[in-house]
DNA sequence: TATATTATTGCAACAATGTCGCATTAAAAA
DNA sequence: TTTTTAATGCGACATTGTTGCAATAATATA
């Protein structure tokens, strides 16, 4: 089964890597220049997360939101940092910095999810 | 504005000072003997909150979970430590370890939520 | 280039979560 | 016992995310 690009996948794609930062699936659809039904969105964001492009993170508003990797390579990603979520502005940032976490014995990492809200700089 | 003891308040409150987990509404919602409607739960739920009983935390799954404090006092909550939740039975569980995040230049915290997703030691 | 193949899309429908208004019920106060 | 009003149950609702299916369009093939 191979990928095929298409108008929405690679706008969509483009528009992630511009924007420095995660955004759910309204704010991708309000930013896309042509109109790209919800559940297409959805399953280019959840294909992105497949191939590794792109990560997904839930917010504590329960919502998802989908940033372009960076500093990943096909083989090794690297999301274990925070992510910062604006209540005032919505936007969603990262944290730099990686966290590292020591499970229990026995557990097995599968996600890391890691988000702090609050106010950002620009809205104090 | 004064708080009320009712049934649903009592039994929501043991079940989740006897469970050692944070649970979401239908765990609850199952573990209850007497039957409370969803609405009120979430309502109970919300209001323990308020009072600083009981800390919510938002899954990857997207959904909210309720846990008894432990380890705070009416005026200092300590919540700043990750959970993990298991991916095949479900169960959510504090992993004792405090972390600390520092947030760059004007960034206030509001709240932290860091979740941890994967195979527990039972599920292994 | 024209045709065949099949991944992708749009649409509608759906399940699930969480919230809210409103009338009713039942704690707690008088 | 009566009064006050916080809490409940019910129904309705908004929102998020997913899925089945027919139509479309990107790629491979001739």
């Amino acid at each position: 089964m191979k990928r095929r690009q298409t108008h929405s996948t690679q706008e969509i794609l483009e528009l992630l890597k511009a924007e420095n930062q995660a955004m759910n699936h309204e704010m991708i659809q309000s930013k896309l220049d042509s109109q790209v039904n919800r559940a297409t969105i959805y399953r280019v964001l959840n294909r992105f997360c497949e191939d590794g492009i792109v990560h997904k993170i839930v917010g504590d508003d329960g919502k998802q939101y989908f940033a372009f990797c960076l500093n990943c390579t096909q083989k090794k990603h690297n999301h274990n940092h925070f992510h910062f979520r604006c209540i005032q502005c919505g936007k969603v940032e990262c944290l730099e910095k990686e966290v590292s976490i020591s499970l229990p014995e026995g557990y097995v990492l599968e996600n890391f999810n890691g988000l702090i809200s609050g106010t950002c700089n620009d809205c104090t």
